[in-house]
DNA sequence: ACCTCTATTGACATAATGTGTCAAAATTAA
DNA sequence: TTAATTTTGACACATTATGTCAATAGAGGT
């Protein structure tokens, strides 16, 4: 997998692309992470749900950027919403709209 | 509540203004739906989640634009899920991205 | 073949979340 | 006030998510 292509790939392909090319074990790495290798490994697949606690870790781990790595990781919980909806692209059209008047209208 | 705000607003919010709009009581609509009133209340209030089903029956009972209302209700889904992420834009644009690859490259 | 390290799979108990039903309370209109 | 409408909260139940563990599978080296 060419970096090219890996914005386009789930969170979990990304993080095993990456823990890859840093020759970690899931055994080491989980064991940074407190959790069972079951799990990592399966998150990695995209079997079990990965959450923000874990991805910024494994950007401190990878010392991979974590805006990219969160970034992916939103925009899979984004598409796993509308799945295979035909009108899904244009759900995103009007979500980012809809973002984008929330940002601008906000008091903090 | 105007048209040209709408489409910035909640499905809940929208439904609620169609409903109004034709003069029709919670108890009617529910009893269309054969769902509780009560439940009914909470997804006009987004305090209970509306399922596909419901939209596209109200769509009818309305007779209203069903895929306008589908549009509404998935970027209500979509932006559920990054709430107030600082990233959520980014992570928006992505989504989008990824679903025209997805959508290109899908065999049927 | 063996042995070792690594990764995957599935079962299980428990926790967390979602859902329907109902009645009381609050609101609004007449 | 009376009646209709709407909201709120509590409850039981169903569904889903999560952590733990052990058995299985796979790849490499000896």
């Amino acid at each position: 997998m060419s970096i090219e292509v890996m914005s386009t790939e789930t969170i979990g392909k990304k993080l095993r692309y990456i823990r890859e090319e840093k020759e970690l074990p899931l055994r080491k790495v989980a064991a940074l992470l407190d959790i069972d290798v079951a799990i990592l490994s399966k998150m990695e697949r995209g079997e079990r749900r990965i959450t923000k606690e874990v991805v910024l870790k494994l950007a401190n781990i990878y010392d991979y950027n974590a805006d990219d790595l969160l970034v992916s990781y939103l925009s899979d919980k984004i598409l796993y919403e509308i799945q295979d909806e035909d009108l899904g692209i244009e759900a995103l059209k009007l979500a980012e709209q809809r973002a984008k008047y929330i940002k601008a209208n906000k008091k903090k």
